[in-house]
DNA sequence: TTAAACAATAAAAACGTTTTTATCTTTCTT
DNA sequence: AAGAAAGATAAAAACGTTTTTATTGTTTAA
């Protein structure tokens, strides 16, 4: 546990003065000191050293903030899960704030999150934050293809990453997953296995790593040289409950899809509900490949096979990558796009039986 | 959007001299103004606010924070899940947080998360925090039956708001869920089904509402004139593998449980998942109740009995308790014990072969 | 009618830093 | 041996507020 854990009545903590009174130097030279200004002589600044360890004096950070116009705080912008009849939504939050959270543990910044209702809504929270500058950096997700805030915060030179990029030739910092491949790899596992008919259960189209993941889709039926099902997919929320409706309404078409791509646990869990209760079996009557967001889906009945998203780790290279650019880095430089992990849990053929 | 995108190269912003060079009023005049003070004439008021209005000042949070001493933070800890093969365990972070955030919404304040490895960790954060007063209140969970957080907290007066109650007879603010009361209804609910071996798939046996949950459990069959089957605890980690490990030894018994009782959806996946491994099927060859906290078990396969907990309200809950209790507000006036809300889904008695 | 009270505002101080500028020694140059 | 350069530290200024104290002018009280 900590060194002691009584109050032990502490009188106001040391301040640079304090500091100045018990060494003799003067708050000048301390601060230079410790802040490891090379004009402070070798000898005096072990002094300051040692009294400052022997005080336990911590520089006052709203001092500093003041003096130097830095806030030592890294924004995360988090979308509010404010709906009344709330599901399953952003669960991978926590593993992404978790992430940055490590990145920035021995660091000097804190973290701020700030939550958003609406798109327009996080664009204005940017906008604040840019121009009171109450943070020295920004990081967010939900990137749509044409994204205001990026153009926003390129122009203004503010730090930030963004996971997920966007579809317009801006330089910036940014994470994200290889959705294109993903979506391809998955449909092409499917096409191999025998399926023509795949649906793909997508999010919203203004998300760009949505239109990532159909443009996979439509090549690996391309490369097959078969016509890709674009009636079959189905954009929406990330909700149990669509991948449960889409996939209810999907299967009650005349020509139904034999396989779907889901686009997270949260949709799979719901399109497994939807296959149960039609009594149709995963493996048997039709196939399911996810994408792992929370790595549960080895325990789906039956598993299924998935891409395997290290969304922790993508949270550390956010972190990673905004205290570089924070510290004056290009952000060329701070670009991650990570390949998932294919999973194979099922043959994904259903069982052979439609093999060609 | 947001009044105007473009970034009109606004030169450096406002400050409070602006503003004074604008109107003619000293600086104090203005802080005075703008803070609300009496002592200001009511056209001197009018005129500044005006100004301010026209000018878009907003008060500079760091040379507030600096004469002030607040911080206009409020700080959660939040556990980091730093674990190399993560899953899921449970702990619904995303929906506190995005209620506490939506608690703060309109208030001055910002909300800081700190990451913490271990419980020793959490206690060091937060000391810290207080030494240092890097925010100006605290929210946690994850409260222990002696939470030494709490003492600490308590003595030195800092605002704060714990997500559980210990089990120190002390006075502070609070939210929690009736967890007693839950594991007891969900007991005698099994017991009324004509169970006698129920198992508790519980949280560690230090944290306050694993005790809590142990009593709830032991009264139902004290109250039944039954031996509470108590070698059917298990207690580990909220992950869905613990929930797996769990069920498959504990139906490997010689004398194994009927029913169980499931902390969380993570770990009910879990033992969804031994269900089906062994090929027992819920409602028929064994009966499940569960903890809803992402909202999802409607959508297991079968749909399972649950106790909704609304935990983006309570998050909303602890955001208000704080503002409320860095306000000054008496820490005895803000407490909730919320009960949670039976979903019956299945009838819990073995589809009746089992009543007694 | 003059001192005292009051109302309204301005001036100054303070919060704790960092950074720029000034001062004082010492050490080179020539 | 005198002036210049360099090295080390101190002093002062500044960041943007809020709060305390001071200064006006105006009204009240006796």
């Amino acid at each position: 546990m900590a060194e002691s854990r009584k109050s032990e009545r502490r009188e106001l903590s040391p301040t640079i003065k304090t500091l100045a009174a018990h060494t003799g130097y003067s708050i000048a030279t301390i601060s230079k000191a410790l802040r490891g200004s090379p004009v402070v002589a070798q000898p005096t600044r072990d002094a300051i050293v040692a009294a400052a360890q022997e005080l336990g004096y911590q520089a006052n950070a709203r001092g500093m903030a003041l003096r130097t116009g830095k806030t030592y705080r890294a924004a995360v912008l988090m979308p509010i899960t404010s709906a009344v009849g709330y599901e399953w939504d952003g669960v991978e939050y926590t593993q992404i704030l978790s992430g940055i959270s490590q990145a920035l543990e021995d660091s000097d910044y804190q973290l701020s999150v700030h939550g958003f209702r609406s798109f327009d809504d996080a664009f204005d929270i940017a906008r604040r934050l840019v121009d009171q500058s109450a943070a020295d950096g920004l990081i967010f997700s939900g990137v749509r293809a044409d994204d205001p805030r990026i153009d926003m915060l390129v122009e203004s030179g503010f730090p930030f990453v963004s996971l997920g990029r966007c579809r317009t030739p801006l330089t910036y910092a940014h994470v994200d997953v290889d959705n294109e491949w993903a979506a391809f790899t998955a449909t092409a596992r499917l096409i191999a296995g025998g399926h023509q008919r795949i649906a793909l259960i997508n999010a919203d189209r203004r998300l760009s790593y949505a239109l990532d993941r159909i443009d996979g889709f439509s090549r690996a039926f391309n490369e097959a040289g078969l016509a890709a099902s674009s009636d079959l997919i189905a954009d929406g929320d990330l909700s149990t409950r669509f991948g449960r409706d889409s996939a209810l309404r999907l299967l009650g078409l005349p020509n139904p899809p034999t396989a779907l791509v889901c686009i997270n646990e949260s949709t799979t869990l719901g399109v497994l509900s939807a296959l149960g209760s039609l009594e149709r079996r995963v493996g048997v009557d039709v196939d399911v490949i996810a994408y792992d967001d929370i790595n549960v889906s080895a325990y789906f009945t039956p598993p299924i096979t998935t891409f395997y998203q290290p969304i922790e780790l993508l949270g550390r290279k956010l972190g990673e990558f905004l205290l570089r650019r924070m510290a004056g880095e290009d952000p060329a430089n701070l670009t991650l796009v990570s390949r998932p992990e294919l999973i194979g849990r099922q043959p994904d053929n259903l069982g052979g039986q439609n093999r060609r």
